[in-house]
DNA sequence: CTGTTAGCGCTTTCAT
DNA sequence: ATGAAAGCGCTAACAG
């Protein structure tokens, strides 16, 4: 069942159920009536495809991340699709893995397919974008990074001051009274990067006192937090604050002390990274930081729409996170 | 850039283009090294919209969920996902907040634009699409039911033994001593409501005596948890376990038998349900219920594909759940 | 092996 | 206010 069929039906020309269909004012009131008697009782549903092949667009828009289960991630992707369906558009979802190969394929059927643009979430494709290859491809479409910057013509950031963030938790703790502060980093992105260096400036700031290795790599998850801590107190370390990059290393840590017999936050106190549900879950509640991912989606939806539509002015911004109290501090 | 310039370039017909872009057999060697190279340095992307003009099918297919922030459904989704990217779908995330008129909405979009199949993942969706709008539109596609059941023409479903998951839960409880059993139940979707049934029935199966109200409705949230626990406590109820229909509610409630000075497991059990992150970060680390989103993807993944792709014999099928110990029972 | 041509289902001038 | 016709970029049937 095609235009062809109604126009038939109705006894009209295409045109004219072309111009219902749109709800164009220069339709005669009858006409009108009977073409969308015809349209009620057929039910036609209008090919977006043939729709796309006229106006190169599909009211489509591809937002590329690392893994939809972060639930950052998946905060930040579930705004930008509400917001996007709002405006009439579809949201694609990517999980990349944070890989080159699985980007690069993405990103060339989401331009095959004609995506009005691209979001891409997560710090990790500021690295991932610099190759030559994928450079040529964004260029070809409007694209908003959630927290990153991209120096290519068509790309526009939102961007979160995660140094910032970290500081608001070391400025905190000393507030608080604890002295001996450790950072556990979790991986290699620059997002990670930039609140490990947050919290080395933060603890010069307040002249704490270099003891040295006072920054602890370990992996993305409960147990990478539980095994730093446990290392920390193996080894007999004095700390008396475990600063985290991450909710779920922050709740790993939380559950070494408690299994070590040390209080949270009496003896020793703990802040994690992302206002999370693990952070509400953690018994006693994570004191972290906000960092906003709804309005980091907002804001790139805004972005983005500007720059499809070509409206209003469109300019990239930073965010500043928030400290949100908990119990671990 | 079309497939015309190309072929002007390449000093050959558009068919041959088509030929080469598609790997099709019969183009002579010569020929094909000339259209190729032309096609290297000319970066052109055929379009996807003009293909599926002519193929009715722009080779992708829709999630409906709830709301993808939530673990679960995150889970689900990103299999699926990445299970239809390696086959070459793109895959849309719609999240309905389970409100019809947004479900009924997306179905109308996801059709226009010719989807090839969709998933729709939750329970809710077994209410949710018994009215004649959704059925019919429904009817238009192949559609798998992650958790759920539907009797359309075109519609297959995934089952999971909701019932029999939490059976297993009372069973353990019961075989580790407990028999002050109560369960907390969370909403009024299909799959609570089963597994609510199968609580009751678990627990006349072993004899407990019906002491009256057991089940607690409460809201699904860390706090939704604490109140009914501590609400328990509050009327001074006789208690030695709770089973719980989803792990963030069984993480409130251990924190509400924490903070209230009941030892767990010792003196009252916990189990939740999903198996997800939540229960790994509750201390103690929940007993909860896996119910395999992955394989439940997995399964709807191949389904769909058979019903797209008419390959194979497909059929619905239902998978059971497995108990895994942790440190609340 | 290669080229010509007819659609696919719409939107959009351009006439009338 | 309405219709005829061109064209969006491709695939596929047919002809050569």
């Amino acid at each position: 069942m095609n235009i062809y069929d109604i126009a038939r039906e109705a006894g009209v020309s295409i045109s004219t159920v072309s111009r219902v269909l749109n709800n164009k004012e220069n339709v005669n009131e009858n006409t009108r009536r009977k073409v969308e008697e015809v349209l009620r009782r057929s039910n036609y549903t209008p090919s977006a495809i043939a729709r796309g092949m006229v106006s190169k667009s599909m009211r489509t828009v591809a937002v590329l991340t690392v893994d939809i289960r972060v639930p950052h991630y998946a905060r930040t992707a579930y705004t930008i699709e509400r917001e996007f369906s709002r405006r009439g558009y579809e949201v694609t979802i990517c999980n990349t893995g944070g890989e080159l190969a699985e980007t690069e394929k993405y990103l060339r059927t989401v331009i095959e397919k004609k995506a009005d643009g691209i979001v891409l979430v997560g710090s990790v494709f500021n690295t991932l974008c610099r190759t030559p290859e994928i450079e040529s491809l964004l260029k070809t479409l409007p694209v908003v990074l959630a927290n990153g910057k991209l120096d290519l013509p068509n790309s526009y950031s939102v961007l979160v001051d995660d140094r910032y963030g970290i500081s608001l938790a070391v400025d905190h703790l000393v507030s608080r009274g604890y002295r001996e502060l450790y950072y556990l980093k979790d991986m290699d992105t620059v997002s990670a990067r930039l609140k490990c260096e947050g919290f080395v400036e933060a603890r010069k700031k307040h002249g704490l006192e270099g003891s040295g290795k006072y920054v602890l790599e370990t992996s993305l998850s409960i147990d990478g937090g539980m095994k730093a801590v446990q290392e920390l107190i193996r080894t007999k370390q004095k700390f008396d604050a475990i600063v985290c990059g991450e909710d779920i290393t922050a709740a790993g840590a939380v559950k070494a002390l408690l299994r070590a017999g040390i209080k949270v936050p009496e003896e020793a106190a703990v802040t994690g990274f992302n206002n999370s549900e693990y952070a509400r879950i953690c018994e006693p509640q994570l004191t972290t930081i906000d960092n906003k991912p709804e309005l980091v989606a907002m804001l790139s939806v805004q972005l983005l729409t500007s720059l499809i539509e070509k409206t209003d002015a469109y300019s990239s911004c930073t965010i500043q996170p928030e400290l949100v109290q908990g119990k671990t501090t």
